[in-house]
Order: structure tokens, then C-alpha cells, then sequence
DNA sequence: CAAAAATATTTTAAACTTAAAATATTTAAG
DNA sequence: CTTAAATATTTTAAGTTTAAAATATTTTTG
């Protein structure tokens, strides 16, 4: 329902604040719900997915840094779940030759095999929780977020 | 719900699939670049801002079990948030009279006014972030939300 | 070459987050 | 009234997150 507030167009900050927030509210939600059926199903968690999804992509590893910055999170952060994936036998780092610095990080074949069962119940997940949009508006959802993250990246 | 073939169905939750990651990516680009404003500008957090509002929407004060729910967040990391806040003088904890175990969470005054300027830049921040999105977008971006948010609501 | 700068990563400290267990209190049931 | 159940909150343990400092190595530069 459309309530009943005045057309004014000085609003428009408050009203893009509202659906900013509702913006936070629904992904807060289903990130929430994927949490949960992650831990409940697979005993694990968002972020270990998130790194093992990078992982996937590039069969011949990454580097650390190259994880934090794919992920946009802190090496230190990259480092702690890097080690709690190694310990479970799902990631490897391996040297690099010629740079003793760096570590080439890659999932292992079971690491493989876990993350395609992942990826797959993920995909059926999401498929669900937005199983409701239409076609069309999915599309303009996607044609509005270019735009903000084309904003974004000028502004930052 | 979804009578349509596998094929079919197999290539929407790839489009669903694709277009929550980028919600995902863009909210979370906004998400960091508000988390560094407030540190820079007024050495606060997020989640310490997310609370301050719960409790400015409520001057009569606010229970910690009414603050988790408000906010979507386990007790225990209210707890922790309530916490420091009040370290800080920023909030106060007044007990309820006739029940031993509750307590009213409040901002206190110099709580409201840091608040009220908070909020003011939070408001002007999202506003120049989302700046380039038409209003019609937004408004459409706000529809299919609300379509979101009720499949979940159902389905949850 | 040697010192300085840059790069790759880990460690640290503090805060956030969750789920589950523990504690305290109140309400309901027998 | 007494016990059991429900409610309100905190504590705990494990993991996530960040920024900053520390360590190790490589590259650049004077």
C-alpha cells in the first residue's frame, strides 16, 4: 500500500534512507537463513564458503592477498579461515617458487568435491528465497545495483 | 510453486544466483564505506550506530531482549554493544520495577544528541551513495524488496 | 653492494557475531 | 504452597572482522 505522505521531492534523502534500510533488512534476512541452513546441513559457515567459491574459480590457487582482495576482506581475516579450512583438509597452501613471501592457496580434491555440494544446495537456496520475483523486475533489480555500484566506484 | 522444466528452471536460478551476489557485493562495498566513515569522522561502529537508533525510536527506553529482536541480533551480542555504549555514557541501564530480571535500555542525553548528529551524516552519506539512482528506480527497487520480503516471510 | 622502499603474509588487539549454557526471576500448574 | 515452565539476561566458546603492527622477503635506488 502507498501511504499517504505528500509528494516532496526535498524527501528524497529520507526516502532513500527507507529503502536503504529495507535494503539491509531483507539481505540481513536471507544471509541469516543461509547461515543457518550452511551449519544445520554442512556444518559450516558463510565465509568459509565464500573463500572456497574463490577457490574454485581458480584451479591453480591464489594468493592470499589475492583471496582478501577477491573477497574484500583483511589478509588477517583471509589468514584465520585459510588455516581452519587447512585443518579440516579442504584447502592447501603450497610454496611459491621464487618468492618465499607468498603461498599459493588451492582446494584440495575433497575440498573440490565439498565445495560442488555447496554450491549447488547454495544455488537451489537462493533460487527459493527469490523464487518470487519476476523475471523483469530481477532484471531491473540487476540494472539498478550497476548503477549504484557505477556510483559507488566514482565516489569512494 | 515452480512448475516450469529443469532446463528452464536450472538457467532462472543461475540469473537469481547472479543477481544476489552483485546485491550482496554492492551492499557490502556500501556497508564498509559507512563503517569507515564513522570510524574516521566520529570513531564509532556500525552496530553501536544500529543500536543508538533502536533507542532514539524509543525514549521511554527499550528492554535488551527488545533490542536483539528490534535489531535481529542474539542477545548476547546486545549485550556486549549495551556494554561498551554505556562505558561511554552514551546509554543507561535503569532497572524495571516489579520485575528483578529486566532491564530499560536508554540513551541518556549527551546519547541523543551524539545520536542525532550520527544520524544526520548517515542519512546525507547513504544519500550521496545511492545519489544516482532515478526515483522510479528506487521505487521500483523498493516493490520488489517488499515481493522479496514476503516470500521469505512465508517461506522461512 | 647496502640502505630504503615495496610487497606478502601473519600476528595482535579490540569489537562483533552466533548458538548454547548458565543464572536469576517470574509465572503457571498441580 | 511447591514445583515446573517460561522469561530476561549474561556468560562462554568459537569464529569472523577490522586496522594496525610485526615479520620476512624482494625490489629499487643511490
Amino acid at each position: 500500500m502507498n501511504s499517504i505522505l505528500p509528494e516532496s521531492f526535498s524527501e528524497t534523502s529520507k526516502d532513500q534512507l527507507r529503502v536503504w534500510l529495507k535494503i539491509l533488512k531483507i539481505t540481513g534476512r536471507i544471509k541469516a537463513e543461509i547461515r543457518r541452513r550452511f551449519r544445520d546441513e554442512f556444518q559450516t559457515t558463510l565465509p568459509r564458503f565464500d573463500v572456497m567459491a574463490a577457490l574454485y574459480r581458480y584451479p591453480n590457487g591464489l594468493k592470499m592477498s589475492e583471496i582478501s582482495s577477491q573477497l574484500r576482506v583483511s589478509n588477517g581475516n583471509a589468514t584465520g579461515i585459510v588455516d581452519r579450512l587447512s585443518l579440516d583438509g579442504l584447502v592447501l597452501r603450497v610454496a611459491v617458487v621464487g618468492d618465499r613471501r607468498a603461498n599459493l592457496v588451492s582446494l584440495t580434491k575433497v575440498g573440490q568435491e565439498v565445495f560442488q555440494k555447496l554450491a549447488q544446495r547454495h544455488e537451489e537456496w537462493i533460487s527459493q528465497l527469490l523464487g518470487d520475483v519476476a523475471q523483469d523486475d530481477l532484471q531491473t533489480l540487476s540494472t539498478v545495483l550497476d548503477t549504484v555500484n557505477e556510483r559507488i566506484r566514482n565516489d569512494i
